[in-house]
DNA sequence: GACAGACAGTTACATAATAACATATGCCGA
DNA sequence: TCGGCATATGTTATTATGTAACTGTCTGTC
């Protein structure tokens, strides 16, 4: 996942699938929206709103904070993108087409993000807050620390 | 917990335990740590920086941020305080005597932070990330609703 | 008392996000 | 085709959050 991919292909993928969804829900994918949406897929790291801005202002235009704001409120709010809370930066959402509960690899090293779907942690997660009597609306779950690569650790793969 | 309870109690003990932590680890607990530490103690939900500064402004001095963030910091890695990252706000630690994960339930209604231990779920956090082959160094869980009292359900208690 | 190291004060700035208003663009019905 | 509405974007200004770097101060030790 993180190294030595077609990465072309990731953001291909990604916005192929954007256009797809916006299509079938009748929003839509405006130029900016698309252009963000490329950008925060350079790569499968967290970007940062303020490193959008300074893109899109060397791309010609005279960008300011909201124009990047909103396409990233926008893209969120389709499930397209997510915020990773404790880095105050931003995700492509690698399966945008099911609304999901989202978690999150962080490697502190080379910066990957992989979003994880384990339907035993929701479980966990879940049954915690019941314990609790707790009504979840939604949850951060953001784990730091090296990934397969940076660690170094090898197992089944 | 989120109501009708003897707070200062909560207090006392808060300040008692930071007091004989760093005392045990040789640490430095100022006048100032302990004022912030009391801050972040005035209830059970989390604290913004800027709040404890305009605080500690209106006590008189001239308060810089710098001041408040040192000593959060401080109370941070003496584990006193945690940072709730999808608040970027503060709350104090109920059991800092021993390095734990941090789990919380936050109350989008009264605002109630509450600190969880769920053996179940450090199981599922730990046992999904060892399923990426992830080495963990510290995670970020925090989930949001409506607590017990805000959601007007009841269960056991 | 002189020194080292930790703590706190101060100035300035960097980064993150939003409010409020103005303008442009696309769409739909008359 | 034209007006008019809704949505999207531009623009200006400001608020919120956090840090760098330098200065002073305090405390314990020799």
């Amino acid at each position: 996942m993180t190294h030595s991919h077609d990465h072309g292909a990731c953001i291909e993928d990604a916005i192929a699938k954007a256009e797809k969804i916006c299509m079938e829900r009748g929003s839509r994918f405006t130029k900016l929206r698309r252009q963000i949406l490329e950008m925060v897929w350079q790569g499968h790291t967290a970007v940062k709103a303020y490193d959008l801005l300074d893109q899109l202002a060397k791309q010609g235009g005279s960008a300011k904070p909201p124009t990047v704001y909103r396409a990233l409120d926008f893209l969120m709010e389709e499930g397209l993108v997510h915020k990773i809370e404790s880095l105050n930066a931003y995700v492509g959402c690698i399966h945008p087409e099911d609304t999901h509960i989202s978690q999150f690899l962080i490697c502190d090293k080379c910066e990957t993000v992989q979003e994880m779907s384990s339907p035993a942690l929701d479980q966990a997660v879940l049954g915690a807050a019941d314990n609790a009597n707790f009504a979840i609306d939604r949850q951060t779950l953001e784990l730091h620390g090296l990934c397969s690569n940076c660690s170094g650790s090898k197992k089944a793969a």
